[in-house]
DNA sequence: GGCCCATGTCGACGCCCGTCGAAACAGGTG
DNA sequence: CACCTGTTTCGACGGGCGTCGACATGGGCC
């Protein structure tokens, strides 16, 4: 069972999702030193050019998961590969598993609009 | 004048605004290297704790913008709150201005909705 | 002009992180 | 069972990053 951590996140709904809703846009007010810490986690993984390549080539698959045989070609060795996905999968943004032969990984659904809503401009377009 | 490094991205408007469109969503093809170059800092720059909470502090603040005296209290020394401040400018996500004794930051206006997009979900909601 | 306050810069230190090769583990196939 | 392929783990190395104190700079104020 390749997910092992988790995290410490504010609402870890009890169904696998690790990232949970519930942070307000970071125009709303200013984030405290918890949160901050918990959303810089998801943005830290993406700040990696080879984790975001990989974490691209998943959510842009077809069927939205991909087996890692898929993504490896991010010019890093095999080993470096499966070292991000790791590290992506304890962030929380993505979700793995082992089908047979092959490993496939799939986007936590929540990831993207929980991440999303953290950059919602101000409602006053100024 | 503070804003002094820039960076290079795929289309560097003319008008001071660092960090332009023209990144599709992840969610609809594999980013380049290129791509995920430029990126990446945008993300890694959020993926602090001390710089997400400088740069909310300014995203929420009235006016746009937040002299340094009003965020500074993020339980790190000033330099430090400098050093960041100077990150979060060169990767393009705040202007600084200096009016009289105080600098003021503000949120460069194209980032949230360059980042926002990076993270449209899917159409097919599946 | 001289002082003081607000910021930014410098240099140093320690830790974390990305990277690799080698080895371990998992599962299918003969 | 032996072997092969795909994937993860381990241990190590090097560079980058966050942090600080001390100092430089810039601009009001008396």
């Amino acid at each position: 069972m390749p997910n092992s951590e988790v995290l410490p996140l504010p609402a870890p709904a009890a169904g696998g999702s690790a990232v949970a809703p519930g942070f307000p846009p970071l125009t709303e007010r200013p984030l405290g030193a918890g949160e901050a810490e918990a959303v810089a986690r998801m943005f830290k993984a993406l700040g990696d050019p080879v984790r975001l390549r990989l974490f691209s080539a998943v959510a842009s698959h077809e069927g939205g998961e991909a087996c890692v045989c898929d993504i490896s070609d991010v010019g890093v060795s095999q080993p470096t590969v499966s070292h991000h996905l790791k590290k992506l999968r304890e962030a929380g943004l993505l979700t793995s598993e082992r089908r047979g032969t092959w490993v496939y990984y799939r986007v936590e659904p929540s990831v993207l609009s929980t991440m999303g809503h953290l950059l919602t401009p101000p409602a006053t377009a100024a």
